[in-house]
DNA sequence: TTGCCCATGTAATTTGTTACATGATTTA
DNA sequence: TAAATCATGTAACAAATTACATGGGCAA
């Protein structure tokens, strides 16, 4: 077992590998159905949480690296179930991924409401902002699983970890929520009806201000009616 | 060549296409390569800039559905230079898909970082608050691609609305260095170092009030050292 | 006894990437 | 005249999804 295995490469597993090894990561034993339950309850917030059917694929791939171990109980037979662990070759693997610094890529983000805004010029501005009301609900629906999670992760002391990430999760569909609101007073603007048709919120406005460079504070972008 | 082209499921083409579609909505016509630059400098920063080969395929896919036309010019030859244009049919289809309520759904998130995070019981405390620290460089420079692309598009009367979604971007990464900076914090509470060795800025705090549920403001979660 | 949750997997397909091939036009 | 940029495409592959097949255990 020493020469040509199959470890081809060994450094070099799609992100989902990393995600499902890391799921393996803390203690105890689980099924790839519970992985998923979990991947659904946390990772899923912000980052992802791959199909039932990948997460077999990747606990086989991982235990044909000599990441993970798996023992099966109940039948002998075909698809009994098993419940995997990591091995300390797997855990030293995804230690060296997590702190690389060339393999963290910036965050991937595809908006789709911003893509329509984008192309707001096919669309009525009442379709517009109706577009941007139910990104608001959905974000206030994420919001609250995110919050419920996290009441989850505050009874076991060992998930600090994913306390943190659970709660940059929440402040990040907080801002996500602010966003929203910005995004509606500049469509505001842009259609030429400055400020009339707002229905409810008085003007709860500075947005995002930093020390880097301060979001532009005085005069709106559009506004520019003949 | 009338009963079955190949127009099998009218509406129901993958983002990317709608997102190339959106692009040719856009007055006058332009090639696959164009299209490309100018996926660079806008979409990319909130939804995605394909590979310039998908491009092509997609070019051909929505000519084929007759959303689009082309013309070639230059050698009569393959490989002719064309240039694109949306059609009537297009148009219609895209604004369309654009309002419609089911086709959007949540934005999609992949934070390399957060999952980093979530698993930082693997890596030292101070690789851990480096890999924040290179996020936070990408971001700047994120900041400053999206402003400089904000030039570009001020100066044309009738890019109203990829205005506004570039300011949404502008928001959004400033939003993203404030995440930033409350993960460090958070991060040096559960390491158990409270606030000691914060370098630079003076807890310039105040992140995402909402008037929907207020953020925690007192207690930080972790800080449980025994 | 019907239906739901547990549990594992295969097959087909779509989406998207990178690497490669080719050549014209512009700029240094 | 060499290099960069413009411009279009093909081929091979990877990543991930959906649909499907299978079956045990448990609760209404």
């Amino acid at each position: 077992m020493t020469s040509s295995h199959k470890q081809s490469k060994k450094q070099d597993l799609p992100p989902t590998a990393w995600a499902v090894l890391g799921l393996l990561s803390f203690p105890g034993e689980r099924t790839g159905y519970e992985l998923k339950k979990w991947a659904d309850s946390s990772l899923r917030f912000f980052y992802w949480s791959p199909a039932i059917s990948q997460i077999y694929a990747e606990l086989r791939r991982l235990e044909e690296l000599g990441y993970a171990t798996s023992a099966r109980s109940g039948p002998e037979e075909a698809r009994a179930k098993r419940r995997y662990a990591i091995t300390a070759a797997g855990r030293e693997a995804l230690a060296g991924w997590a702190g690389d610094t060339a393999e963290a890529g910036p965050p991937v983000l595809k908006h789709g409401l911003l893509l329509r805004v984008w192309m707001g010029h096919l669309s009525e501005p009442e379709r517009l902002r109706a577009l941007v009301g139910e990104h608001v609900e959905r974000t206030l629906a994420e919001l609250a699983a995110v919050r419920e999670a996290m009441e989850h992760a505050a009874e076991v002391p060992e998930w600090g970890f994913p306390a943190l990430a659970l709660r940059w999760s929440e402040r990040q569909h907080l801002a996500e929520l602010d966003l929203a609101r910005a995004l509606l007073a500049d469509l505001d603007d842009l259609a030429g009806l400055p400020g009339v048709d707002a229905p409810g919120a008085p003007e709860a406005a500075a947005p995002a201000r930093g020390a880097v460079g301060e979001a532009p504070p005085a005069g709106r972008p559009g506004a520019r009616r003949p």
